[in-house]
Parts: C-alpha cells; structure tokens; sequence
DNA sequence: CGTAGCATGTAAACAGTTACATGATTGT
DNA sequence: ACAATCATGTAACTGTTTACATGCTACG
C-alpha cells in the first residue's frame, strides 16, 4: 500500500512514465527510502487505473516505443491527500537483528564483533546513501520550498535513525572489548540435549 | 526466514510445544522485537521438522489435548549457530512514514502537526513496551548473564531508535510552530490538470 | 447443570508483497 | 546489436482468516 502512495505521490507532480517512475523516481530520488520492482509498479499502474485513480494516454516517440504517460485523475488526487493526512500508524515490529542478538549468548566474543562490525558497515554504507539522496531532493526543489524542506525533513529521520544505530552499535562494540560482556554462560543452551 | 531463526533460537534454549512458543516466547518475551501468528509459528515447525531441523514428541496431558514437543535436532543446532554468526545484511529499505512526509508539501501546517503528532505517539507506546519487555527479559535471565546481557542490549538498539525518532518527531513539531516551514508552494501539485 | 472460556493442535484458503525472469516492441 | 519501454509469467514468503476438534475448569 505504500507503494501505492508513492506513486500517487509522484504522479501528483507531474504526469510520468512507468520507466520514468522506476528510473527517476524510485531509483534515483527516494531508493533509500524505498525501493521498488520494475514489474511491481506496471502492475500497480495498471490497478490503479483500473480503480479510476490514474489515467494513461499514449505518446508517440520518434524512434522509440510509445511512452504511456499516467496521471493523476480528480480521485486520485483526493485518494492522495486523504492518506497523506491519515495517522499513520506504525507498522509490526520487525526487528532481525535484534532478534539474532538475542539470541546469541552462544557466539565468542570474537564471531560477535565480526557481526556487530558488518552491521555496522552496513549501516554506514545506508547512511552515505540517504545523505546523498538528501542532498539530491533539495537541489531538485529550489522552486518549491515547502517541498524541499519536507523532503530534507523525511531524510533527516532515516539519516537520524541510521546514525543513533551506528553509535549504539560502536557502544556494543566497545562494551565487548573492554571486557564488559560476561564470559559465555556454563552449559548455555546445552542443558537439553538431542534425545535425552 | 526470521521467524524461523527466531524459533530455533527459543527451541534452544529449551524443548516447547508450539502454543509456548506463541503465548510464552512471542507474545510476552520479544513482541516487541518480532510478531508471530499462530497459524505462521505451526507452519513453519511443521517445514522445520521436515527439513531435519527439529523433531517432536508427544505428550500426553490429563484431561487436555496432547502437547507437541519440539527440540532441536544437532543439525538444527548448528544451523542456529552458523545464521547468528553469519553477517546480516539491512533488509531493502522501507520507510513508509518517510515517504509520506516525501510528499506532504500540499498538507497544511496544522495537518501536517497533527501526522506528526499522532506518529510521535505510537513511537512513545512503543518505547513503553520495548522498555518493559526489556525489563522483563533480564530478570528471566538472571542465571545466565551473559544471555541477560546481550538481550537486554538487543532490546537497547530498538529503544535507542524510537528514542531518535521521537526526538526527530519533536523537532519537526517546533519547527512547524515556530514558524520555520515555508508556505504552501504556490499552485503546489496542481500544475498539470486532468485532462489538460 | 449449563455455559463460557482456556489450552492445544491441525488444516486450508486467500491476499499482499517482493523478486526474478522473459519477451515484445521500435527505430538507430 | 542496442536502448528505451511496456508487458507477462511465476514463484516464494508472509500474513490473515476461518474453521474444526477436544476436553478441561470455573462461574452463575
């Protein structure tokens, strides 16, 4: 659903493309806070004509194949604004890492730091790309104030959340060098063995 | 593929039927990290136990339906061991809350305030239970520290996010009362009319 | 005594999301 | 052959819902 949105969304714009959806819009300006499959947005465009929200119309092209140019109809502009006011509530927690952390009272010290390291660079790796995608969207909107800083905002919360993970993963890091994580428990998660 | 390492590890630390590990395991001790439905968690002990990675016993309970015992098989064991010590890369990002301020420039301040508030919210009833959970998980644990240890700094890399986003939240609130968010762009979205 | 709720397992249908792959155009 | 553009097929995984079966225990 929220891909839906996101193509209302840029199709509240400007009129576009299905290629110049998947190639401007999601891969280039907001990849890092969404990422979305070729296929998956033709066959959302094609839904969302269906239910009347978009209209297409075809455009010849010298020398190309037609492009079919969607935009927004009257209710879609009204889907749009609707959800953009909506609460949005949070959604599931989802939280792999934390969940293999959890559970990792059987690994060494040493498999532990490897892992929190690479999460780490991952991490980092995700936050030079939110910058640069940040920094992008606001050249993008000089003309448009109000959107730019909106735009800005929405990264600075990812570029937030990005950073206060990696401070919490060097804390965890630290805290394992110094000695500060207590040596592997007796027995751990052996008590019960395999046919007894 | 989370839930499954999810199960292994609770399956770990000791041998539970399939109803533990929904009411003990997900629904008190790692909601807040990771939700699991019934029919989910008994699906995939049924593929785990084909795949070798567990296997069951029953027992029989006076007066109520037989219980489904499940413990981990060796390999199932060393399956654990090797996906909590394999580097986990970010999953694809997906930030649906970001997307939507993405597009919000045609909300009005006091809408837009009222999104935001409302977000801020749900993150302030998440840190709740993030911070109870966390509470909880350690006191279980008190005999095993180095397990304590590490779940509770599992349930801190969750509790440091919300804390951020809230935060963040906070300062776009101030800065749309103070006044700091340009106007309404003009004509902002509605430059290509339907139809036009 | 009857009814409700809890504990426990099984099964199957269905919808949503994402991924991956392939193929069809069209004109340089 | 290549680039731009649209279209389809398919599979996997996840989640939701619903239904069914059984036999406690507890309450009015």
């Amino acid at each position: 659903m929220s891909l839906d949105l996101a193509i209302l969304g840029f199709l509240g714009e400007r009129p576009r493309s299905g290629y110049d959806l998947k190639t401007r819009c999601f891969d280039r300006d907001v990849a890092s806070l969404w990422t979305a499959d070729q296929a998956q947005i033709y066959r959302t465009l094609d839904r969302l004509e269906r239910e009347d929200l978009v209209v297409s119309r075809r455009r010849r092209q010298a020398g190309r194949p037609d492009r079919k140019i969607y935009e927004l109809t009257p209710a879609g502009r009204e889907t749009l604004d609707t959800r953009l006011a909506e609460p949005a509530a949070l959604p599931a927690p989802r939280d792999p890492f934390a969940l293999n952390l959890y559970f990792s009272a059987g690994l060494s010290d040493d498999t532990l730091l490897s892992v929190l390291s690479s999460r780490r660079e991952s991490h980092q790796r995700r936050l030079d790309s939110l910058r640069e995608q940040a920094a992008r969207s606001v050249e993008n909107a000089t003309n448009a104030p109000r959107a730019a800083v909106l735009r800005q905002t929405a990264f600075d919360g990812a570029i937030c959340r990005e950073r206060s993970s990696i401070d919490w993963l060097d804390d965890c890091i630290d805290a394992i060098r110094e000695g500060a994580v207590p040596e592997s428990d007796a027995n751990d998660g052996r008590k019960h063995l395999y046919g007894s």
